[in-house]
DNA sequence: TTTCTATGATTGATCGGCGC
DNA sequence: TGCGCCGATCAATCATAGAA
């Protein structure tokens, strides 16, 4: 499954005894949050990570346990509540659903290890 | 910047380091593996197992380790050549156990 | 004890695939 | 052709454990 000696792409320059792999060479494009404005032309636009403040997480928390689901109107009215994109609140929802099910995932293992173990 | 970087007293606080056991399990499995360390969901299942953390400690590893292997492979290739020696012998069981896990590469 | 490095966890955002 | 979602992953950062 991944020992063909055709998948790598290139040989390797110079490694003394393992290659380069093509997930080395991974690069992910930077966030397209960005505000054309504010720059003008160049100064790298937002390539960075937004930092939600608390204000923001606590009032999308407090939407997420009301509707796990954001609806295009909801959406809409939160982005322009918590000052952020659409994309972003709908990004932020995504994730919130997969923490969470990470979290009823992680809650119920321990649950069902310590009944087994007992 | 006071900030509030607070952040909730995070849960990450309290962090344990894996035993060495499962380290050296975790990282075996990753040199043996250096050409596509991607480990399916059933074999996280089996690491996690062998190693008694869960899954997404597994997976968190991984992470890590591809991130900060391929950031700066230099300062792994002494780890490399060590678990590459180690697990030479293994390979063909690893290849054996992943044969099952067929995974889809596509250029 | 203080400083620096290794490492586990968190998270905003990207990537590929799927369904509509 | 496009959009939202899922699952996995990336990448940067946080805070701590451990080495120096």
């Amino acid at each position: 499954e991944d020992k063909a000696p055709a998948c790598p792409s290139e040989p390797c320059p110079s490694a003394s005894s393992t290659q380069t792999f093509d997930w080395m060479k991974v690069k992910r494009n930077p966030p397209k949050t960005a505000k054309v404005s504010e720059y003008g032309l160049l100064g790298q636009p937002n390539t960075i990570r937004t930092n939600f403040t608390t204000k923001q997480l606590t009032e999308l928390e407090k939407e997420f346990h009301f509707n796990k689901y954001l609806t295009r109107a909801r959406r809409v009215e939160i982005a322009a509540t918590l000052e952020l994109n659409e994309t972003q609140v709908k990004i932020w929802f995504q994730n919130r659903r997969m923490k969470q099910k990470k979290r009823e995932k992680e809650g119920l293992a321990p649950a069902a290890a310590a009944r087994s173990a007992k | 910047v006071m900030i509030l970087r607070s952040r909730f007293l995070d849960a990450r606080r309290k962090r344990r380091n894996f035993s060495k056991q499962a380290t050296e399990i975790l990282n075996e499995y990753f040199y043996s593996h250096l050409s596509n360390p991607y480990p399916s969901e059933e074999a996280k299942e089996e690491l996690a197992k062998k190693c008694s953390i869960t899954v997404s400690q597994v997976s968190n590893w991984f992470g890590n380790k591809r991130i900060r292997y391929k950031k700066n492979i230099g300062k792994f290739q002494e780890e490399a050549n060590l678990y590459a020696a180690k697990t030479a012998v293994t390979a063909a069981h690893a290849v054996a156990a992943a044969v099952q896990n067929n995974q889809t590469n596509s250029p």
